[in-house]
DNA sequence: GAAAACTTTTTACAAATGTTAAAATCCTAC
DNA sequence: GTAGGATTTTAACATTTGTAAAAAGTTTTC
């Protein structure tokens, strides 16, 4: 079975008629290497969850293409923009292998808040999380420069370095590839 | 009155019960220019509000100050780490002019959203907020030089570029003050 | 297993930003 | 209105990072 009402279970335990009705709103689906799940510039208000593989959020500026963040098994994931605030999303998602994809529809995610307080709950918890997750991450980029970034990445991300390409690193950190082999060679 | 009932009604309208209770809450303190209202290290975990004047969250790294934030007049803030996880607050949050703070503790506004779907709905908006607010800003540091930051930033604080000094324009950039000055005089 | 495609490293040079210190300007208190 | 303090600008030089292009290394495909 999926383990996004396990997850979401932990984060803010449900009434069990709101599990229930959860169950019959979630889908799943697989997307290949390279596939994209929601893509830049149109609206996309799905609440996403990694069952298993590798995604991340990009988008391109000047021809550069630079990295939000990357989410990996058991990680919930939302075009932002969109989710929030009905606009076309700033970014687009892609599976960086081959993943495994659980979906809620924001109008059942919306309706589940209003009809469970347990729902809500969990709600406000989740995106409780992903506003201290991008506050942390924007400290950091204030102060640090190119080498202490990268070894924040290390630090935080170290376990999938082997699966994320010197590029998508370079992109996360938002530093050139060149610089980024410089660093590395370094020390 | 406080203006805070009325903002917080506006993110999201409140059953009458909820209102009476909150109001019986919250606490009004006018704070000098200079004066701190919370501090990096220490646990705070009220949700504040500026009836009036204007703050800065700001912390120090090497002997830098970097600001992260500006609040005035009408505008919600909290100390992102006490608040969500019971961490000490990343930093500090100063009065940059005389300024009235109203705050409602966060017991009260726990038990607030435990006892009110209304009032845990007005939460999940607030947060959702700071999320996309966080979110916004994040995305900008990746990908814009200095000079681009600072027309940003001219675009969304323009009009308090009176009230706030080179110094914190500079720290809020994560840029030198020499630089910010460069970038102002070269056109 | 060789060719093609992709990824990473290296090199050389240019542009942006930091640091330190001094000069200029603005503000405030008396 | 002036002295003293704070803020802002300017200058000179060092460091970091970007860009472009080539070389080296890996992976994929047939």
């Amino acid at each position: 079975m999926s383990e996004f009402i396990n997850k979401l279970n932990l984060i803010s335990p449900l009434a069990d008629d709101a599990i229930v009705e959860l169950l019959q709103c979630i889908q799943t689906t697989t997307y290949e290497k390279g596939e994209l799940i929601h893509t830049e510039g149109k609206v996309n208000k799905n609440l996403f969850f990694v069952e298993s593989g590798l995604v991340k959020h990009f988008y391109y500026h000047d021809g550069n293409q630079y990295v939000f963040r990357f989410f990996e098994e058991n990680d919930f994931f939302i075009a932002t923009d969109s989710f929030f605030n009905d606009l076309p999303a700033g970014y687009s998602t892609t599976a960086l292998e081959k993943s495994v994809i659980t979906h809620l529809e924001y109008d059942d995610f919306e309706r589940l808040c209003q009809k469970y307080h347990s729902f809500e709950s969990f709600a406000r918890k989740f995106v409780s999380i992903v506003a201290y997750t991008a506050i942390s991450n924007l400290k950091g980029l204030l102060y640090l420069d190119a080498t202490a970034r990268y070894a924040k990445f290390i630090k935080e991300y170290g376990h999938l370095q082997q699966r994320i390409s010197l590029g998508d690193t370079a992109g996360f950190l938002g530093i050139s590839q060149v610089q980024l082999s410089r660093i590395r060679s370094k020390k």
